[in-house]
RNA sequence: GGGCCCGUGGCCAAGUGGAUACGGCGACAGGCUUCGGACCUGUAGAUCCGGGGUUCAAAUCCCUGCGGGCCCGCCA
């Protein structure tokens, strides 16, 4: 029988051999060893022991260190280095397993139908539709277009979704901007010239005019509402080429002014007000205004006020009671009121479906799961809806809510600001730009041959590539400050290392491809074997990527640089690996064949590895 | 006033109880009659922000101080 996942397989009869020799489960304490002398897997039990056994650690070990090679073959020896306990992977059965697998699964290994059943809804990366994306924008909508392909890889049914806040002020002030003042000086994608009319707008705008089109805007069903449903999606069309070029997806659009006219917050008052936590006071400070209580929770006890304010005295909702209402339907607590169109993006190929005042109802399934990637800085008004969830009496659905949260994107000495412009010569789409001038000139540099269509395809796809990867491979929590020098290094840790590599062993599979027998026992030496283990891995990383998703208080994190470092790794190994040992002039038939599979199975994996990571495998850059 | 995130070689940055602190950039020295040099091999470079404490064991946990970023509205 093949193996889906090799590793998983080896640290199974690890924990089996473990439990033989002391009777428990020691799974807790097993660790990856920091140098590979210390053999693949460790275990640290024998210094948590020493109470139970009354012995000393090193004792411990020794007898810990114990196994049958008949019921184990994966384990090849154990050794007890003082305290410790080190396994070897025995990598003669070990190898075939991992061919095998990847042999059998091929663009599917790593894949997994642990979580199948499910619906997850992400959603990313939720920006105004009145300025083009800037690159902390990028940051977010990476790491949830990221997050989706993780996520659809063990088996989850995904769906990608995007909100659109067509209704706030900054929308209403875009739309003066553009009745008022001359959007021909400016030139390039409607959201930049949008976002630069939004800025110039800040100083001039007229107040009363701006509080009627927001009024016009918030009733619906006029002129003022078509036009700004019309500037809106163009803008947002300009989103969907910045996302194409970031490798960024989307099934379905939701619209803040479709949710307005639904009758969804109406409905979800109903059910706010049956809550015994929530009330609508006659007198005091919140006279009018339907509260609810969160004084049950010790952190909102600090506060000068326990009460959060879901709708004002005026009858409007705040952002928190509109976000709780958009989660009863995200949950399905209530019945979906929406209407749907197809949204064309031929940018980025999808078929996405939006929200829409007329059209065919039906086009979404209630979530089990909710995945919102919002800044760190959310993390407070992110954590007051599940919890106000949660004190309504919707444990599910508080339980099931995830903040995805990252840090920033910052300038050196500034943060990024729609309003007063900080953003131009920074938004996503100029970075992209020189990233993708950087990549052309290296690529014809490389094939002087080539031509003009070659270049540019190559050229941004590799520019995008380091710019996604740049803000993937940094730990969400991480604020990160942009430096042209950080996504302009095409070296070392950067997507276009990753892509070299990949080519590289294209290329030689261009030439030759492995035979139909191969004769494994050729894979001998320390390059070939650390890439085989390396190879096997692959599916365990994914897996401990969506098992360490993990709720802290100021959001849920999630490690998808682990991916990147995975795929690093792998590089490193394979051009070691190139650099020492000759495939196509190996000294022997046999061994060219091996090394050729070997090649093979490192495209492959790599390949996966970059599809997840959301870059596109080419074969020749 | 309360709360959150970050602080690790010149720069960036993993490691969040366990072995000699993983890498990358930059620096220095090597390697193409060899499959793509966006490569490989090696060298130098670390008071893990400071001070206490807990532990057999602390970059990691606790207390405290410092520095940087951020949040605490009937706003969005």
């Amino acid at each position: 029988m093949t193996v889906e996942n090799p590793w998983a397989e080896f640290t199974k009869q690890v924990i089996e051999a473990l439990q033989l020799s002391s009777g428990q489960d020691l799974s807790q304490y097993l660790e990856l060893p920091t140098d590979s002398h210390h053999g693949d897997l460790a275990c640290t039990a024998a210094f948590h022991l020493t109470q139970q056994l009354k012995k000393s650690p090193a004792e411990i070990a020794k007898e810990l260190a114990v196994f049958d090679p008949i019921r184990f073959p994966l384990i090849e020896q154990v050794v007890a280095q003082g305290p410790y306990v080190n396994f070897y992977i025995n990598i003669i059965p070990y190898r075939r397993l991992v061919v095998e697998a990847i042999q059998s699964a091929k663009d599917a290994f790593g894949r997994s139908t642990q979580f199948a059943g499910k619906h997850v809804v992400v959603e990313y990366p939720a920006v105004n539709p009145n300025n083009p994306l800037h690159v902390g924008h990028a940051r977010n909508a990476v790491l949830g277009d990221t997050t989706a392909r993780l996520l659809q890889t063990v088996g989850y049914d995904v769906t990608r979704m995007d909100y659109i806040n067509d209704l706030g002020l900054q929308i209403a002030v875009a739309y003066w901007a553009l009745k008022h003042l001359d959007a021909s000086k400016y030139k390039g994608k409607y959201d930049q010239i949008v976002g630069r009319l939004y800025v110039e707008a800040q100083e001039h705008y007229d107040e009363s005019q701006v509080r009627k089109y927001l009024k016009q805007m918030e009733q619906g069903d006029n002129e003022v509402a078509a036009e700004v449903r019309k500037l809106t999606e163009r803008v947002l069309r300009a989103h969907h080429k910045t996302h194409a070029q970031l490798n960024v997806h989307h099934d379905l659009l939701v619209w803040e002014s479709n949710i307005a006219h639904s009758g969804l917050f109406a409905k979800a008052l109903e059910k706010i007000m049956a809550a015994p936590t929530t009330s609508r006071p006659t007198k005091g400070e919140k006279a009018g205004c339907v509260i609810v209580d969160l004084s049950a929770y010790e952190e909102f006890q600090q506060l000068k006020d326990t009460d959060k304010v879901l709708v004002r005295s005026d009858g409007v909702a705040t952002y928190t009671g509109k976000d709780i209402a958009f989660h009863f339907w995200k949950f399905g607590i209530i019945k979906d009121p929406f209407h749907y169109k197809p949204f064309k993006s031929p940018k980025t190929g999808d078929t996405i479906w939006t929200t829409s005042n007329s059209g065919e109802t039906g086009h979404y399934h209630s979530a089990d799961i909710i995945y919102n990637v919002i800044g760190i800085p959310q993390s407070q008004a992110q954590r007051t809806v599940y919890l106000t969830l949660q004190t309504l009496g919707y444990e599910q659905a508080s339980t099931n809510y995830y903040h995805l949260a990252y840090e920033f994107v910052t300038l050196p000495g500034a943060k990024f600001s729609g309003r007063k412009g900080t953003w131009i010569g920074f938004s996503t789409d100029d970075v992209i730009r020189e990233a993708t001038r950087r990549a052309r000139k290296e690529v014809k540099k490389r094939n002087p041959e080539a031509d003009a269509r070659f270049l540019r395809q190559v050229a941004e796809a590799i520019g995008s590539a380091a710019v996604r990867y740049a803000l993937l491979k940094v730990a969400v929590e991480k604020q990160i400050v942009f430096r042209w020098e950080d996504l302009l290094n095409f070296d070392g840790n950067a997507a276009p290392y990753l892509m070299y590599t990949h080519a590289r062993a294209s290329s030689i599979l261009r030439k030759e491809l492995p035979p139909s027998k191969v004769r494994l026992s050729e894979l001998t030496n320390p390059y070939e074997t650390e890439l085989i283990k390396l190879l096997g891995r692959f599916p365990a990383i994914i897996l401990e990527i969506v098992h360490g998703i993990k709720r802290e208080v100021w959001g849920t994190r999630i490690e998808l640089f682990h991916l990147a470092e995975y795929t690093h790794s792998l590089c490193v190994a394979f051009n070691s690996f190139y650099n020492h040992c000759p495939v196509l002039k190996a000294d022997t038939k046999v061994l060219k064949g091996a090394r050729l599979l070997l090649v093979e199975m490192c495209r492959q994996v790599l390949s996966n590895a970059l599809g997840l990571l959301g870059i596109k495998p080419l074969e020749r850059i």
